[in-house]
DNA sequence: GATGAACTTCTAAAAAAATAGTTTTCAAAC
DNA sequence: GTTTGAAAACTATTTTTTTAGAAGTTCATC
């Protein structure tokens, strides 16, 4: 009987964390708080503390490397955007995603170049030929 | 000196009960109570308690009518849900709208049904001429 | 003008998330 | 072999979110 992981989603303060384990690919929490102390002073133990929660979370792997513990991702940030699309969908968009790219459509801050870009995403997986 | 409102976002439980008062339009405690005891059980004085704090947040507005207040929602679920947007594609896609679509078309479970659709939201805003 | 039902407002406690101090561990340096 | 320093582990505090009881208000009715 697996246990299959009921809360899937990361809070504010640990999706920086992981932003930031993503970025560089992880390491120790030593060179972790460095690189996250640049834009927020915290405390080496507050990022020791969350590391090891994201960890118990499943989020992240431990390693020992001399005295230190190196985290790495354990779920790759492509798979936390689709679970979080995911989540978003269902609970704002009535679990259509069409309709959250309505919203971007609509958005006057979303350039036409990026609209294209989209577009053009989509055509390569669907295929040129109008449908 | 104005304070221009620095949290933009629901929490979980304001996000549900929001969906609630758009769904409806709105209405007294007692009607959204009612609605959202279909879900999950609450107490009368706790959903009383977070629409308040909604009102306060400026997510709602209220009106009283009879002895009872009705709220409704001051912000409609299309600027909730761009709101919503540029926080996640800004937090967790580099910023770029694009990488959000990327990911939602290589999701195998968006048919693709919903990506034509995506297309099609596309080519109307854009005009059909290519590129 | 007292009573009570249906509210709102006030207050607070429980739970979750975020932060950080204190203690322990362990290898290396002396 | 004792001291020292850097790190993890443990424990605690603070803040935010969620939940809800208790007290106060309003208004129709007796």
């Amino acid at each position: 009987m697996r246990k299959k992981q009921d809360n899937p989603l990361l809070t504010e303060v640990e999706l920086e964390f992981m932003t930031v384990v993503w970025e560089t690919g992880g390491g120790t929490v030593r060179e972790i708080l460095a690189e996250l102390n640049k834009r927020q002073e915290r405390a080496y133990t507050s990022v020791a503390t969350v590391l090891k929660i994201m960890e118990q979370k499943g989020f992240l792997t431990s390693e020992r490397a001399d005295r230190s513990l190196v985290y790495r991702p354990a779920v790759p940030k492509a798979d936390y955007q689709k679970t979080t699309l995911k989540n978003l969908s269902s609970k704002l968009f009535n679990g259509a995603p069409a309709a959250l790219v309505a919203r971007l459509v609509d958005d006057e801050d979303v350039t036409d170049e990026m609209l294209v870009e989209m577009r053009a995403l989509l055509n390569e997986r669907l295929g040129d030929d109008e449908r």
